[in-house]
DNA sequence: GAGTGGTCTAGACCACACT
DNA sequence: GTGTGGTCTAGACCACTCC
């Protein structure tokens, strides 16, 4: 088996094992390969909506079979960073695409033909320093600038989304309340397309809560109405923190539907 | 290629295509071996926590390669239905085991080192014949029996969750509130290992609410703690519906974690 | 027809667990 | 050592898309 990678370490195969303790002395062939695709990916060589190298193409380039190269590929398709298309090719995958709208947004309509446009509305969207807060879960430096976002959903016309978001500064030059507005598709995808930076994960926390006075005006509703609280931390690749939003839903209406598997 | 399967039909092959509008006119061979795997599974001739016959073995019954064999086991064990041990076997995954534990109970402390063992208390468990709503929900027929179950569960001696179950009774002959309370482990445990009923999947609904009466002097709340409403509906093999359940949680020191992939 | 992903096979060898 | 799952290969053929 001919293990030299052209661009990368060769397998950390059964010679050298039990080095320290605990340490992984093994690692298969596809993983190194996803790792190297993972980097492409990273390093923007490969772009959002494109085709990457066809299987035969790639298992040539990196020196081993196409059943390897499959194998990686698998994982990043499972991981929805790539999309196989059977006939056509293998594209990388992006949030400018129905199939990924509603990923991130949780949030349907008790009566599905309800369903209708969402309309977006951008209040606010200024730079300043970091809260302690923020920064420290963002993994940023006290004092490091972020841009924070304010907005509105409205469904059917009518206020259920109000969401603050906070964005490492220095990744999110230029952003403005202008080319947020002007945007048309998902924020994420701006993100990717304007920025360079995609939202691969995130974990949220959820908590049901009561509005404060500027909660009520802007979301129309009473002092007594319990609000969904969605905590959203939003990683990129190597699960780096871009993106903390904090979300608050009205479920009059609408509720936050989810699947255990 | 031979695909004359022993035990079931055999590849909807490329002879016989475009059958009828939009057909599927072919079925991997795998996919034929994952559903008499599966049929295995649902007649519980493998049953939770045990082995099943090796790859090699299973290769050889169902007349392929092993490598086939792999594909269908892989997709069991991404489904959580299959357990792969290297160098044991590959096992029927079971609820009985801590791995699955917080599947299903998404309620986890804001301080993870405040976590501690889950009291359970059993208010209710009584059989009658399921309202209408839970009748349509549970895809029974009006005036079916069901059987209703209430309880509480107790996070460091304080209530945090209450439960309303409905389950179709047909299917839980013989449970009580002894039973439940008997059971060391978790629910979902007792309900495989006793009734032969394996929850796979669900689909929640996730509200914020206020309490009622009721639910205020349970919980030990004031009226105005808002609360969320989880509404659970699960499943078994062939996606059949097989409990309904109402949980309210108190967040105030909990919150509800979901992960976005 | 050419190119791409998808399936299936047969065989070799490795890592891991048990005995 | 034996048996199990895990990796890797090479090759054949199939299904799908586009020209």
């Amino acid at each position: 088996m001919s293990n030299a990678l052209p661009e990368s370490a060769s397998v950390a195969s059964g010679d050298g094992r039990s080095l320290g303790s605990g340490a992984p002395s093994f690692s298969p062939l596809y993983q190194q390969i996803k790792a190297l695709m993972l980097r492409r990916l990273q390093a923007g060589e490969w772009r959002p909506g494109e085709a990457i190298p066809s299987e035969i193409e790639l298992a040539s380039r990196f020196k081993v079979s196409q059943g390897t190269v499959r194998k990686a590929i698998d994982e990043l398709a499972a991981e929805n960073l790539l999309v196989r298309r059977q006939g056509k090719g293998t594209y990388v995958a992006t949030h400018s695409e129905q199939r990924m709208q509603y990923r991130f947004l949780r949030l349907t309509p008790d009566q599905p033909e309800h369903a209708g446009p969402i309309k977006r509305e951008f209040l606010d969207c200024r730079r300043l320093r970091a809260p302690a807060d923020i920064a420290r879960i963002l993994q940023l430096k006290a004092g490091d600038m972020v841009v924070e976002v304010r907005r509105v959903l409205h469904f059917a016309g009518r206020p259920v989304v109000l969401d603050d978001i906070w964005l490492p500064g220095h990744l999110f030059k230029g952003l403005s309340a202008e080319r947020l507005s002007e945007y048309k598709g998902p924020m994420y995808g701006l993100f990717e397309a304007e920025f360079g930076v995609r939202m691969i994960c995130a974990s949220e926390k959820i908590r049901a809560v009561l509005p404060n006075e500027t909660e009520m005006q802007l979301l129309k509703i009473p002092a007594s109405t319990p609000l969904l609280s969605v905590e959203r931390l939003s990683r990129t690749y190597d699960d780096q923190p871009v993106e903390l939003r904090r979300g608050l839903y009205l479920t009059d209406a609408h509720h936050y539907r989810n699947e255990l598997n």
